[in-house]
DNA sequence: AAGACAAGCCAAAGCGCTTTGAAGATCACA
DNA sequence: TGTGATCTTCAAAGCGCTTTGGCTTGTCTT
């Protein structure tokens, strides 16, 4: 059943039908339930090429999906997807994902760009040096960034969050708790969260009047492998005499391989070690159900997910004229893996005055 | 820059562009040349939409995607679409997903079939009491389906591991191990790889002489949560004779909250308790990283995506005349999370006649 | 009563591509 | 040189929809 059919049938022209249909004003009100009722009874759905065609929208948004042996789609990109699904579906829109290896991305843009198979396109995973900002939009492609390179040149759009922040705060009270050896697991700082994060852990400490040289810090790929073998060497491989008593992490899935390395050691948490891990919102896999539940700074990627097909929608319909940068605070969210430092490391009380000093 | 512009620049018609850039034999290679290299010289790409209004195709594939606030798209979907897109990406596919809650998944295979947006869809997640091929099959969209449900009506396509197999396998070794009390820590058993797995246990203890009554079984959605509680109801909570020496489990994850509550508890692997657990192969947790390596039935969930794609595209273009009913073996591979029974509960050794029988 | 205006409808022109059916060029062969 | 066969190329007709620019009506002014 086609257009042309169902005008036939109802005796109305293409025209009338077609805008009975999408709602244009000009038809008058029996006429459009008329329509209505006999494109639902026969079951009438309108081609959607033709009418991409015609529009020149294509109903969709763009994801260029990286690709390759190498290239490990991270748990994290489903949670996000599952928020932008959920918001997708009440606008009818679908998600084209376009697959392609990372040095062939720039292709990929171009293909989307030229075959208008898309609306707009969201990018994530950010990294420091970002290529694909200047891409997209001298391909004229809108779009939405999830998370923002280091310097977010000409104010492009993002949905970020407040890595910085989260990360600072989170250490601050690390170092209210009495600890002074801190480390800190974070994801691969070619990305610019990592980098926010750093950014976030060495300002607390330098409030502190904490020299920033004193902080372990180890960058790697999120991962339980990772989070368990980077453990070791600060717990079980260092000299004793600067082991952390405090463990800042990356993600949930680092701090998995984290905890096991110290249940083997024979370490507890908050006595021996505080830890603090950053999540993201799992449904599989909470911080509160773990044997000693988790301090965690909190923020939902399912929702951003959402919120960027949300807005997304709005920049492509030109609704969103101004490119907002929204960066979304994070809650620190204290449970039974933190306290205070082990009585032989505590730090020395400071004098009050300059303790009001740093607030 | 369009068909169009490009032709006349060419001085060509827009029939001859068309077929130099598409292959077709009725022109020159002189003139195939120079389309060729004029529309690479000016980045022309055909425009998508026109296309597949043309040839009513749409040169993607497209999937169902679950949403809504229960349902929880698990990392195993990330996995797969991982390697779909590897293979999508050889043939220029594009995936377009098209989000719907569970109640509403038929209105969504409905436009998809009416709008033509994809030349075929791919199912997942089989139940027991599948709807869905059913539906495909009478919209006439082409499908092929990762998994099978219970009865695979009418020999359609599908892509499946030998679920059975791999729990009977896993099971007999554990018997052969002198393991008398198992639990099964299963998948929901909706769905029917759920069902083949419990399957693949009971035969393995039927073959062996022992009554299927005697398995502890807990069906339940795979995630670190409902390992940690079930362990501990085995564990913990039940009456000491009843302890199972030997846990079956249906994931990593599962695993995970396993591993946890029997460190807790203070039990060794594999001296206490064997463990085999299902692997999917995710990247990002190992179970020969484990602190005790994990003993694993394993299947790429990776490799089906590719396979998937590879047979979808296939399927579409008729190369694939009758339906293919694909069953990948599972590996069983041992590390160390499996050893003999305890002493105390190691089965009466069978007379030789009866081993050699079961055989 | 005539003009102005709005409401409701329609024919036809795209959107940019593929594909059909036909025609012009070229060639082999008698 | 004529004739059919074989290459090349082309004009035009779709694909199914949206949208422009009228054309009729009927209603309201004055």
């Amino acid at each position: 059943m086609n257009l042309k059919q169902l005008s036939a049938l109802l005796d109305l022209s293409q025209t009338t039908v077609s805008r009975a249909l999408n709602g244009y004003p000009e038809v008058s009100e029996a006429t459009r339930r008329r329509v209505l009722e006999a494109a639902h009874r026969h079951g009438y759905k309108p081609n959607s090429n033709a009418r991409k065609l015609a529009t020149g929208r294509a109903g969709s948004i763009g994801y260029v999906l990286p690709v390759g042996r190498n290239i490990d789609l991270d748990p994290h990109f489903v949670e996000f997807l599952s928020g932008l699904g959920e918001h997708a579906l009440s606008r009818e829109i679908d998600l084209s994902l376009t697959p392609a290896p990372y040095e062939r991305e720039s292709e990929a843009y171009h293909r989307i760009a030229a075959s208008r198979s898309v609306d707009g396109v969201y990018l994530s995973s950010m990294r420091n040096d970002e290529q694909r900002i200047a891409l997209v939009r001298e391909l004229g492609i809108p779009f939405l960034a999830h998370g923002r390179a280091l310097k977010p040149e000409n104010g492009y759009a993002f949905v970020d969050i407040d890595n910085e922040g989260a990360f600072h705060d989170a250490t601050r009270l690390l170092l209210q708790l009495g600890h002074q050896r801190l480390a800190f697991i974070n994801g691969d700082t070619d990305f610019s969260f990592a980098v926010h994060r750093l950014d976030g852990v060495r300002r607390a400490m330098a409030d502190r009047g904490l020299p920033v040289a004193k902080l372990q810090h180890h960058s790697a790929a999120m991962n339980e492998e990772n989070g368990y073998r980077i453990a070791n060497m600060l717990f079980r491989d260092a000299d004793p005499a600067m082991r952390p008593t405090a463990v800042l992490s990356a993600s949930m899935f680092t701090t998995l391989g984290i905890v096991r390395a110290l249940n083997q050691l024979g370490l507890k948490m908050p006595d021996d070690v505080s830890v603090i891990t950053h999540d993201d919102v799992f449904p599989f896999l909470k911080p509160e159900s773990f044997s000693v539940p988790l301090s965690t700074t909190r923020s939902s990627i399912r929702a951003a997910g959402a919120r960027i097909c949300e807005r997304l929608v709005d920049i492509i319909s030109g609704a969103e004229r101004e490119p907002v940068q929204e960066i979304w605070p994070v809650e620190l969210i204290v449970r039974a893996s933190t306290g205070p430092a082990p009585a032989e490391h505590r730090m020395v009380r400071r004098r009050p005055a300059e303790a009001a000093a740093a607030e």
